[in-house]
DNA sequence: ATAACAATGTTATTTTAATAACAAGCCAAT
DNA sequence: ATTGGCTTGTTATTAAAATAACATTGTTAT
């Protein structure tokens, strides 16, 4: 990879590698800029422009052909390697999200999990085999993990990612609401369900200027 | 609210409020705008203009007060009225965010729940009752609820959402991986995972160079 | 063949967000 | 008392993102 592009257009290639997904399953096999834009829900001068970046040419009469798109950005988000990653926290969010990942495709494979309590470690949950934590630095090596989704309680969220880093991983998606503190090769996406739901309710009060 | 502010300053501001109650359990009574940020994870200036936004000042020789500076942006986000919103859909994911909102306080109350599971209707979950769906309308009216979390298959997403702003919902916290569509007056915060995942990896790969 | 059209790839402009800069204010130390 | 060294609140600058503009290209119809 050249060099590095912004968060917001990697997001939306994401978006539109599975909206493209969507379409050549229903049998089509080009689209135009301003279709599958609106279909994403960005703006056609938009999605020409991120479809630039990862350089895929289409055509003024045809538009872009779906599957050589598709590919096309599916190498430049993963090039040869497909990911790899492990759930650590097998409690609620845990859990959703291993029966969102797995249902779903996203060339992503969750090949470990892990938890400290003892009726969990050892089954199997959507596919995926639970480990000790105590173990999570030398399966995290052994299947060569190199990102995580970090479910722990919040008062365990950082010394479970330092173990994680320890254990040479780059990237980190953290439901912990916590501020984790990460060497600068550590990219870290915090999800923060409670945060989101207060902006919810912030524009829902005030958008056009409804008050009650 | 006089004008609408920028959906990025609201999600700061409702990290700074977090950050403030639990500096104010710990027993602090106030602090200057570099710690704080440094707390948050962002930069002094940031965080300085956005707290002039809600328009609370501190004093240069002691900082910002902080259950003064707490109260002033609880005030500014939620105004005189508490929220209230519901969950559609309880199922791996209806029941993380339920059991998250439930445990956190984000002076946002959880009034109903909607499945229409018959095994689950008429249950209490983390101390939300679960209606049938056919009720969605009748109870989110009676309980003068403003917004919603949707948690329901992609199949459904629609025509649920549909039914909520039938209701006169004007907020939608998006768990389904599609581009709702809405009108002009309701706020839709999409979540989507599986984007969010893909983010993580994509950078966890390239960070730095790195190559493998 | 060629003119007209429509969509692309790319550059230019505008808008928005983040950073930095700095005057004003307050306290402590002298 | 006054100077110095902090801070804050706000303005100015820079950077980044989104939008719009447009020249180019390929296709279709005449």
């Amino acid at each position: 990879m050249p060099e590095m592009i912004s968060e917001k257009i990697v997001a939306r290639l994401c978006l539109y590698r599975r909206v493209l997904a969507e379409l050549e399953s229903s049998g089509i096999s080009s689209i135009f800029s301003h279709e599958l834009a609106e279909r994403a829900g960005v703006s056609a001068a938009q999605l020409r422009r991120d479809i630039m970046e990862v350089g895929y040419a289409g055509s003024p009469s045809k538009g872009y052909d779906i599957s050589g798109l598709q590919e096309s950005i599916t190498r430049f988000l993963y090039g040869n390697c497909k990911g790899t990653t492990s759930i650590i926290g097998i409690g609620n969010i845990g859990r959703a999200i291993l029966s969102y990942i797995g249902r779903e495709n996203f060339n992503i494979n969750v090949t470990a999990c892990f938890d400290e309590d003892r009726d969990k470690v050892g089954n199997v949950f959507y596919g995926c085999r639970c480990y000790n934590l105590n173990e999570l630095s030398e399966r995290t090596k052994q299947y060569n993990i190199t990102s995580a989704i970090l479910a722990v309680p919040e008062t365990a969220a950082q010394s479970v990612a330092d173990k994680l880093i320890e254990s040479n991983i780059k990237g980190i998606m953290n439901f912990a609401p916590v501020q984790l503190k990460v060497p600068g090769d550590v990219y870290v996406e915090n999800i923060n369900l409670g945060i989101a739901l207060e902006k919810v309710h912030y524009f829902a009060r005030g958008k056009e200027g409804i008050r009650y």
